[in-house]
DNA sequence: TTATACTCGTTGCTCCACGAAACATAGTTT
DNA sequence: AAACTATGTTTCGTGGAGCAACGAGTATAA
């Protein structure tokens, strides 16, 4: 799946040219068809391969219209969500409101993070690197059920 | 299904062009018969295809016309509820009333949620989202059920 | 170590499709 | 019959998709 960060700029009309590394797998896993919308924790975007998108989607098919903070996450998840196609030059066009939602200006970074990818402003990114850094070493973190089993 | 928000201006007789991606998707579901209603709990209206429209119909049908809640529910819904069918050009007429209750204006939001979609007048909704992110980021929700296994 | 070839990322340009607004026609009401 | 409303048509402008070329960085080989 997909790892690892890079640093891309857009060009003017907002189009952000995949790395080439992952131009293969994309064609083969989605045919370029993909997912972009907004993290609702965080300031950046999340694209998803279609595939992965369908199982997203489902689960938000689920939630309660009438239930105000499941609809608060319906709204912001499908409101935002645009179709990205990659074209023939393996470019894809990020529309203006995730672009601002974001703060995308001219460079960003694209963060594979595994099914998906996280899309951050490179200035953004860099800042969110380091506090993430400094908190993991200040041992500021409680353990979870989950972390107590983990082993690198 | 339906996703994306889309900034739509209305013509000076109230039309409303819908997007061209979505219109072939419309023609094949319901041949561009839809039915408008309001929202009970935000100001804005619901655009249902016409077969998902009658699934609600149903619903509210069954709900007890005793029970004042459930009673108003249905004269809001109801009440409001019109046939909203595309012209040869894809657009269609928002009547008056509706128009009214959601603040429409000039520009307006078209904001697809899977299976209706949502109208929005264009500042309501710049509002709307700016609150419900700042709600979000600021952790500000209580966990419900479905939430729980909730990843994205 | 240096030179060459190739791949990939970036930018500029052109063409076409879509959306917005203005205009035109038909139908209805008083 | 006149005016108003609803529906259909046309035109223009903007923005997105495709195409091509340039440049930087990397790898390979002499």
């Amino acid at each position: 799946m997909f790892r690892g960060a890079t640093s891309i700029s857009l060009d003017d009309k907002g189009r952000l040219a995949i790395p080439a590394r992952y131009r293969n797998l994309l064609s083969l896993d989605c045919e370029g068809k993909m997912v972009c919308t907004v993290d609702n924790k965080q300031p950046c975007l999340l694209l998803y391969p279609l595939p992965e998108w369908q199982v997203i989607e489902q689960k938000l098919a689920s939630l309660s219209s009438m239930n105000p903070v499941e609809r608060r996450l319906q709204r912001l998840l499908l409101g935002y969500a645009e179709d990205c196609d990659m074209d023939k030059n393996g470019r894809l066009l990020i529309a203006p409101p995730l672009r601002q939602f974001a703060n995308l200006t001219k460079k960003l970074m694209l963060v594979g993070q595994l099914n998906k990818f996280e899309i951050w402003d490179e200035e953004v990114w860099q800042q969110q690197v380091a506090e993430d850094i400094a908190a993991e070493q200040a041992g500021d973190f409680t353990l979870t059920d989950r972390l107590q089993d983990f082993s690198l």
